[in-house]
RNA sequence: GCCCCCGUAGCUCAGUGGAUAGAGCAAUGGAUUCCUAAUCCAUGUGCCGCAGGUCCGAUUCCUGCCGGGGGCACCA
């Protein structure tokens, strides 16, 4: 049970005692400042349900809780004292209770511990990524990588078991382009031969095929007759293909590495590109679909959720065309259908920028009207675009800011940073680069996480990404402090297991415990909600309460050895919060900076 | 034309049906004999896009409008 389930729970106590009746769920909140309390109770749906004055209400209740037998010696009760502040019930809580919990208790319920009760958990599938093989990865690439580890995580936490999984767009025109251009120009040349990653060769290429495309019309023919041969199975253009694709992958796979991007599963389009037809075919047979005027199967969209087109007529999308050939949506619904089979899915979320939204609404209607209970729990994930400043980000004309590159930059930055601190030049070559790459890429995910995914970014490569503020790095960097803390406390012999938290009490204190005891509502929210930015404003907001207590009071130099004992406890408390937080959000931890 | 998202401080963004709407950046000044100054403190600006409606109370919910972005299948 977390805290503030708990103090609900004895709000709630003193309400039925009262007024003999079982309140709505109560909403705790936090005062304007320390000085009026540490949670606040409103009122109002009170007010509603018993038809008296929310003051009226606040101020009964606190006369009640007065009033009220204390509990037995020896035995703490967590609400201390409450005032009535205006529709307010104010609550001080009792220290020892409140940080006995904050510090001892925060991990030991769900989410982050089982609870035995629990229905066993639900199978999700969380596919992100999806990226073609024609190009290497960009910053639209590293959102969705970012939003994709992190919505796993939370899933994780909130007690799903997660597959995640990658589809891998491996076929098509586009990919045909990357070859033809190769074919023509490349004279044999392989990545190696040239000395760079797979699938920046392969995008080389296919920048060249659009450059010379706008010369000569004709390439695009010779680009379609190649995407007919790959069809047919044409050798001589498979194995192309197939080695091309090899050095994408093995650019991919340098890249994922460096971002900590993990799958579970991968599916590859030249796979699954066929399915899909026969439960079109099927599906027709049952008239859940319908053969139009021009020999295309298609699907009617329910007028409830799709509404009419401009002729006042049902909206129809196709699909399958009349020669029998697939549709993206037709193998979206053979490929979904079979995940679903093969990892007996109970849901499926699939991480896709916004401008799909249409297609996924079509899926999950399609699915629905195939009779799978479960395409009503399938989510789209949709997320804003990624802008720069000169607009939106076009892969044909290059210009992207390419995933490697900003990784290398901002490692580059983080670099500097650390070695122009490390003025003794103590630090090794392979320390300097290992804790750049965590800081250089954490400053990274944190800036795409920060704001909800509806949200579209305005990049700035001019500013760049910075490592103060609102930041990853601001985060790893109270996490890091707090264990050199840790370390130099231990040496001088300061146990937090020894702690009573009875010595603590003063504001930052209990601001900080307040923040700490949110973790694990922030946690399911951010889980429910698919917004890991929950959880990137609750760590900063923990980091910065974390600096403020810092700031003000010691933990070395605490005035007895009780009180060392007890701030080293909250401070461990934060470290823990901070890391299992940041890893929610696949963002590495430090402990020194 | 229809659908979705966004509109809050100079900029980038949080936020909530309820206490005085907040952060970061940028600007200015200050704090380090002391646990990491990638830190902390202080100083300012807001018709919360506009107009109605619901409500005891709306920046938040509803409707309409304005502005920006994305989408509207037979490309993926």
């Amino acid at each position: 049970m977390t805290f503030i389930r708990l103090i609900a729970q004895e709000i709630a106590q003193v309400i039925r005692d009262r007024y003999n009746i079982a309140p709505e769920p109560l909403k705790i909140g936090t005062p304007p400042n320390a000085a009026l309390g540490d949670m606040a109770v409103e009122c109002f749906p009170l007010a509603k349900q018993l038809k008296t004055a929310p003051t009226v209400i606040a101020a009964e209740l606190a006369t009640h809780m007065a009033a009220s037998t204390p509990p037995p010696a020896g035995e703490d009760r967590l609400i201390e004292k409450a005032t009535a502040a205006g529709p307010y019930l104010n609550l001080t809580l009792n220290t020892r209770a409140y940080f006995d919990y904050t510090c001892r208790r925060l991990f030991t319920a769900p989410p982050f511990a089982l609870d035995p009760d629990a229905p066993p958990p639900p199978r999700v599938m969380v596919e992100y990524l999806s990226p073609n093989t024609n190009k290497p990865l960009h910053l639209g690439h590293l959102r969705n990588g970012a939003l994709g580890m992190a919505v796993a995580n939370l899933q994780t936490a909130a007690g799903a078991r997660v597959t995640k999984a990658n589809l891998i767009n491996d076929r098509g025109v586009h990919i045909c382009k990357s070859m033809l251009a190769w074919q023509r120009w490349g004279k044999g040349e392989t990545p190696d031969s040239r000395g760079v990653k797979g699938d920046a060769f392969v995008g080389d290429w296919y920048v060249r095929f659009s450059r010379e495309a706008e010369k000569d019309p004709s390439l695009e023919d010779g680009a379609q007759a190649m995407l007919r041969r790959w069809e047919e199975g044409d050798a001589e253009t498979r194995d192309t293909w197939q080695m091309m694709n090899r050095w994408v992958y093995a650019g991919f796979a340098e890249t994922y590495a460096k971002l900590g991007l993990t799958f579970d599963a991968v599916y590859y389009e030249s796979d699954t590109y066929t399915l899909g037809k026969q439960m079109v075919e099927d599906g027709l047979a049952r008239n859940v679909f319908i053969r139009d005027e021009n020999g295309n199967i298609v699907f009617t969209l329910p007028q409830d959720r799709f509404g009419l087109d401009e002729k006042g007529a049902p909206k129809r999308i196709t699909v399958l065309r009349p020669d029998g050939t697939s549709l993206y949506v037709t193998q979206d619904i053979g490929t979904t259908v079979k995940k679903v089979t093969e990892h007996r899915l109970d849901r499926c979320i699939f991480v896709v920028g916004s401008e799909q939204q249409f297609h996924f609404h079509c899926l999950f209607a399609i699915l629905e009207a195939l009779g799978y209970a479960w395409a009503r729990s399938c989510h789209h994930l949709s997320y804003g675009m990624v802008y720069l400043p000169e607009g939106k980000m076009k892969s044909r004309e290059g210009k992207v800011v390419d995933a490697d590159d900003l990784v290398a930059r901002m490692t580059e930055l983080a670099s500097e940073e650390i070695r122009s601190r490390d003025t003794e030049a103590q630090l090794s070559d392979a320390e300097v680069s290992e804790r750049a790459a965590k800081i250089g890429t954490g400053a990274i995910k944190f800036y795409l996480l920060r704001v909800k995914p509806t949200q579209d970014i305005h990049f700035d490569p001019k500013e760049s990404i910075s490592f103060d503020g609102f930041t990853g790095p601001y985060c790893q960097y109270a996490y890091a402090r707090i264990c050199g803390i840790v370390l130099k406390a231990r040496e001088m012999g300061v146990d937090e297991a020894k702690a009573d938290h009875t010595t603590l009490g003063n504001d930052e204190e209990r601001l900080l415990a307040g923040q700490l005891v949110r973790f694990p509502e922030t946690v399911r929210k951010a889980a429910a909600e698919h917004n890991p930015s929950l959880v990137a404003t609750f760590l900063f907001d923990t980091a910065k309460l974390f600096n403020q207590f810092y700031n003000r009071h010691s933990v070395i130099r605490a005035d007895s050895a009780a009180c060392q004992n007890d701030r080293l406890s909250l401070t461990a408390a934060t470290a823990r919060v901070l890391k299992k937080g940041l890893h929610l959000l696949n963002i590495e931890t430090l402990e020194r900076m």
